[in-house]
DNA sequence: TTGTACGCGTTATCAA
DNA sequence: TTGATAACGCGTACAA
């Protein structure tokens, strides 16, 4: 069975206090005269005490749990931002339960309910797997990182932005037709802005441009094939244009410029490339690839201080409940590398 | 103030049966009725009972929690083991408390402290900044993954072999002299087996060999730097030979790698590279990189069944302390890509 | 198969 | 500034 601990029991009675005197001794010393603080001081130290939350949890009520469930841990986007939740701990004090969702609605459900019996305060979310509808209605806290969000607090990066910088930057090193490489992402998801965005651009400035969806789901080597048919589209479509490419994301960027590399032994100058995430392959690449920057420390921080502020709303004890969900937007960041200098052309002035 | 639960009472007030009936439904349904089973089912539906595990864990006593701490999450191979690990919710139920350790020992020990409160039932340690003796002292199953582990059970890749195969690869291309680059790790370090497994390889097979230790803890373009002098250094030294190069992790060997083809357009005849991990970076390079595979399925599998065997144990009503720590090795796997092709040498037979 | 009574270790309420 | 007592919600001998 379990070893007997030591309790606030035995500290009263080798101390002569109540229970209530020790407990107080933790959360509100200054109640207790210095000299009281000194003796319980001393009888946690020779009695060994270690303090036990679990009950803690039980008889007050609050947990400092927050719940997160993440799509997986192997792409870095996902990763980077679980890194800085967990550095919120120094801040918050907050501690995180975390699940790596398996995009099957039913096992994320059962994590949800380990999450509530758990009695989390909070919860992100940065799985796409269950509506935020359903999430809303669980009745705790939610904040979610750009996936769908239409009932629930959200941050999310300034995507369409992020479409317009990236097209900005093909624009300025003197490109002929802007090319937008992505997924076919639902008009629901945040990230679905970037194209919008792009458009949007090329529109407003009267530049030719194309969006191919293609579908990345496979694995690398095939890939690693599609993009070739692409390189291979893109030549003969347009010989004589210089190409500017935005990609949905740096690890396809970075694939993107292999396949060039590979084909010309360098990026020929008729193409120039911009990322996006500024995750470490794009500054790694053979080429430094110009990127947006999806600001993940800021991302994670505003995250953490709207839930904070919903958990500490309901605390109160006539909790009101947010009218409308927050959505927070967080500025992306355009961050120049080789991929968009201008090297042959001269500038028209 | 919090609002009131659905407890047992509730639901035996409303079935008419006791908690203890209550509690058995969940915990031992089998002792019920199917009939009585499917009230208390029904009861619990009507009333909307949430299962509260605070409760349950201050009276069982088991949390099955279990505290992690690695080092941080920007870097691919903790990620990647955090996410295996998680995933081993499926297998065993337990739950997992996450820090990321900023290696200083007063704010890791606050962790580990906080991680006690809520009695954890085990921890797998990554970080580095705590001795094992002090880890084992806690008196909570431990287990560690690739580092010093003399007074606790761990899980670590056969890095000695691992060396010896990677030297085994660029000698079977027909490397003339064989250069492992590391950094200074120390020996209790347990990737410092891969350094004294290739020199054992080069002396047991009499093959020219340099080890060479570069500081890399600077920002990226630092590391570029130093590559590109020591690739310098090394086409100065070694002119006229084929130069096998083995790197300690594959983020190293790609920035290798992309300096030698930033240099010659494509990875000279007088080069051979093997990389170690197998992390995405090795296969997505510009030339795909050979490897080293580390498991890290296996490394994460097999560090939570030492776990659970512990703390199994512990439940016992007599629990016997293992002796001596277990200590798991597991086996590395060579994965051959292109950069320890036999390209122009012809075999010799 | 079901119930009684107590325990888990802490906090909250009210009184002194 | 301190204490007695009742929660908090569930598990578990032991008894029936």
């Amino acid at each position: 069975m379990r070893k007997k601990e030591v309790t606030f029991k035995e500290i009263s009675e080798y101390t002569g206090f109540s229970k209530t005197t020790v407990s107080r001794y933790f959360n509100d010393p200054d109640s207790l005269t210095l000299e009281n603080q000194q003796k319980i001081a001393d009888a946690l130290e020779v009695l060994g005490y270690k303090e036990n939350k679990v009950a803690r949890m039980l008889a007050s009520g609050k947990t400092e749990f927050i719940g997160v469930i993440v799509p997986n841990l192997f792409l870095n986007y996902y990763s980077e931002i679980l890194n800085k939740l967990l550095s919120t701990y120094e801040k918050y004090g907050y501690k995180f339960l975390v699940f790596a969702g398996n995009e099957q609605p039913e096992t994320e459900r059962k994590y949800i309910s380990e999450l509530l019996a758990y009695k989390i305060e909070g919860m992100i979310i940065l799985s796409h797997t269950i509506s935020s509808e359903e999430l809303a209605s669980y009745g705790v806290p939610v904040v979610s990182i750009e996936r769908e969000d239409k009932y629930i607090c959200s941050v999310n990066s300034d995507n369409f932005n992020g479409g317009e910088q990236a097209a900005q930057m093909l624009s300025d090193c003197g490109c002929d037709v802007l090319i937008h490489i992505n997924s076919d992402v639902p008009p629901e998801i945040p990230a679905h802005k970037r194209i919008t965005g792009f458009k949007e651009f090329c529109r407003q400035n009267n530049i030719a441009n194309e969006v191919l969806l293609v579908d990345w789901s496979g694995v690398f080597s095939e890939n690693v094939v599609k993009t070739e048919e692409t390189i291979n589209y893109l030549d003969e479509k347009y010989p004589d244009k210089r190409k500017g490419i935005f990609l949905s994301n740096d690890n396809t960027a970075a694939n993107f410029l292999n396949c060039l590399v590979r084909k010309h032994s360098c990026l020929p100058d008729d193409y120039r490339m911009v990322g996006f995430d500024n995750s470490s392959v794009s500054a790694e690449a053979i080429i430094p690839i110009s990127t947006i920057e999806q600001q993940i420390d800021k991302i994670a921080g505003e995250a953490m201080e709207i839930l904070v502020m919903q958990m500490n709303e309901q605390k109160k004890r006539r909790p009101v409940p947010l009218k409308e969900p927050v959505h927070k937007i967080v500025p992306t960041v355009a961050i120049p590398r080789d991929t968009t200098k201008n090297r042959e052309i001269t500038k028209q002035k």
